[in-house]
DNA sequence: ACAACATACATCATCTGTCAAGGTATATTA
DNA sequence: TAATATACCTTGACAGATGATGTATGTTGT
């Protein structure tokens, strides 16, 4: 994955990101690792391309975050999804719904008709 | 579409414009106007969009171009497809198979396990 | 004891694809 | 003769992804 199918999944981000967080709160690296192991391993975010879309995500008021409490280890920042963010993924998945299709369909071979 | 989905749409347009290519030559506007036929209206590409992608893919050899001997009307700069650029599109159908049920997995929001 | 690895977060500079805005030119229709 | 359709092209700006780099703690293997 990483370098080709890349593009591919630009524009899914937040999508992805906000559908962790739909099942409950949750922190950076728990997501990335959620992800991996949804894909057996096959994908899963730069850190970078996380922590800039968290970012985001907060300026837009579709999550916000604090700190946990852990008495041991490193730190983790939660993130909880609100309600403007529940609205704002279900926009991104009808929106997907929608637009895959319309891919599905263009990415196919049309019927030859020659000049 | 335009502006909300359009980021979903990145990553396709070369597939698109290749899988047009794959039916027999055809040129820039000819192209838009299938797409935005095949979509009913729904979609076509701005014309720089579609302008650098022909550029891009020409520069990497997966499509030739020349010149319409139109007599009247405005001249037309045909595209024709490469063996490279067959085997493209097929590595990027592939691709986006795998890729796409990939996606379906992750914007779905997963089992919940609270923390 | 010490290295390696896993956990966990963050920022900055750069790259790439998209797109708004501008341009050129011909032909047809109102 | 103005508007619209056909047809192509370039430039600059922007936004998301990412490589590189940095910080800090905890665990495991030798």
């Amino acid at each position: 994955m990483s370098n080709i199918a890349a593009d591919l999944i630009r524009g899914h981000t937040e999508t992805i990101i906000l559908a962790q967080l739909m099942a409950g709160d949750s922190y950076g690296y728990r997501i990335n690792k959620a992800v991996k192991q949804m894909t057996d391993g096959k994908y899963e975010f730069k850190e970078a391309t996380l922590y800039s879309a968290f970012k985001r995500l907060e300026e837009e008021r579709y999550i916000q975050s604090y700190w946990g409490n852990e008495e041991s280890g490193a730190r983790r920042r939660y993130y909880t999804i609100s309600d403007l963010g529940r609205q704002h993924y279900r926009q991104l998945t009808d929106e997907w719904g929608q637009v895959s299709r319309m891919i599905e369909m263009l990415v196919q071979i049309p019927q030859s008709e020659q000049i």
